[in-house]
DNA sequence: ACAATTATGTTCATGGTTGAACATTAGAAA
DNA sequence: TTTCTAATGTTCAACCATGAACATAATTGT
């Protein structure tokens, strides 16, 4: 008997292991959270991906395609596709780097300045809201808890590149 | 001067907010574990979302597309397009209902059940590994904390759907 | 200096997700 | 019954995201 029948034979199933039911539970959470957000946002034309780009161009001014991607864990691909649409809009701006012609700065216009605080208040409002009555301190331990799996899956992902 | 100016000039920016910073690594946790699960599911030419649908399968056999959609959070189109891919691969069936013919029937063919063991033995192990030694119990209180998020942002849908 | 390697950004084809419009069927109301 | 309303599933156009292939520029090695 393999260790799959036995895990079936005991009726030990994936979703009766509590790690794995309170992972589904982060993560239909996160779902919920980014439908509902992407509604708040519609009045102001800006997507949760949009807003995610105008808040690292917010506290990272003069930054890099790269570096923004990298941030925000996409490809450069996907910058390439939106920040054009951005631009276009009048939200950012982008410079060539006199030193290294390669790389394209990235800043907020004063318009997209504007339109980001709009935003972050939204967004800021909703998470507020939706954490209701969750005291401050398990906040941070979630987060603390969160932060240990970025960084166990951070190292996994350089393993993959790496070898 | 408004909410808005008095929060930037004070520094308060979401990013300084404990719950904003908290959710914001849930967030990244749930988009790097969903990459890090695409990788290693590539084998099985299977993909996050195929997954959720052949483990609710496993689970609910007969469910209704209806159903099944309601339960990933997904629209019914999104249903539509991705069942049809997994019929032609052998892995499910869907039957016409006899009392009522609107609805089709789902459910895991022998190929589709074995598959699904396979793959959540993956997700399974992703999931026990990125969690390294965080303690069942940080694990239930995490579970508790995105239920209560949850509920509350189901009530919002459903005032929105309503109104 | 020259060649090879690395880094940045773009383009393209592919695929998942959505919402709106549609057809069909069930159920409720008249 | 007949009509109206609600539910289920499909199609379609639009959008975001990805990875591979490419072009350009910087860096390193010889």
């Amino acid at each position: 008997m393999n260790k799959k029948q036995a895990q079936i034979e005991s009726h030990h199933f994936p979703w009766d292991h509590p790690r794995f039911r309170s992972w589904i539970a982060v993560a239909r959470a996160c779902q919920l959270m980014q439908q509902t957000l992407t509604r708040r946002l519609t009045h102001l034309d800006v997507k949760p991906p949009h807003l995610d780009i105008l808040v690292n161009l917010y506290r990272f001014d003069g930054i890099t395609q790269q570096e923004l991607a990298r941030k925000l864990l996409v490809g450069r691909s996907n910058m390439s596709m939106l920040l054009p649409q951005l631009e276009k809009r009048g939200l950012i701006e982008r410079r060539g780097d006199a030193r290294d012609k390669r790389v394209l700065r990235l800043s907020l216009t004063s318009a997209g300045r504007t339109l980001t605080e709009e935003a972050m208040e939204i967004q800021t409002a909703l998470i507020e809201n939706s954490h209701g009555g969750e005291p401050i301190e398990d906040c941070v331990k979630v987060a603390e808890s969160m932060e240990r799996i970025i960084a166990t899956l951070l190292k996994e992902d350089d393993l993959a590149a790496g070898g």
